[in-house]
DNA sequence: TCTTAATGTATAATATTTTTAACATTAAGT
DNA sequence: ACTTAATGTTAAAAATATTATACATTAAGA
């Protein structure tokens, strides 16, 4: 009934030449555990920093993030 | 040189029969006050929060909010 | 086996978003 | 002119995201 947030960063990490979670980190302008933090739904990030993330893989921003009912 | 949120609720908000701040707020589930102040850029939402408000409108995240270079 | 890079994790401090409450202004209808 | 709904705006508190620091674990290479 209710929905959540998901994400593929760390699949987009995988293909973008196992790019580290310290340089994504790097390239966003956050720190790692943000990241970190992030791509073990932690938390969800700001609008802009999802938008950052979804720039340093050169994809939209709803190839990172999703938004779908959690089964 | 720097990129910057920009939104399209007012219009969106137009053709949505005219929702009100306060209609689109309730759905969204925060405050007025809120959705005033993203329409007015005064900061960027959470992903969250901009995933609902696109759900409101039922339209991609894409067609609400987008980060581009400001001019 | 030893090192090292990468990741997992935790906690306290700081920054940003969101709420709550309040009051002002504008536009439309009566 | 009066009323009312909608919006503009502000300030302080509460909630959430992010940083900084620190230490543990894992995997890979020398």
């Amino acid at each position: 009934m209710s929905k959540k947030i998901s994400n593929t960063i760390k699949t987009l990490r995988f293909f973008a030449n196992e790019m580290t979670q310290q340089e994504l980190a790097e390239k966003a302008g956050v720190t790692r555990q943000t990241i970190a933090a992030i791509e073990k739904d932690k938390y969800s990030p700001s609008l802009e920093l999802a938008f950052k993330i979804a720039d340093v893989f050169n994809v939209p921003l709803n190839e990172v993030f999703s938004y779908k009912e959690d089964e």
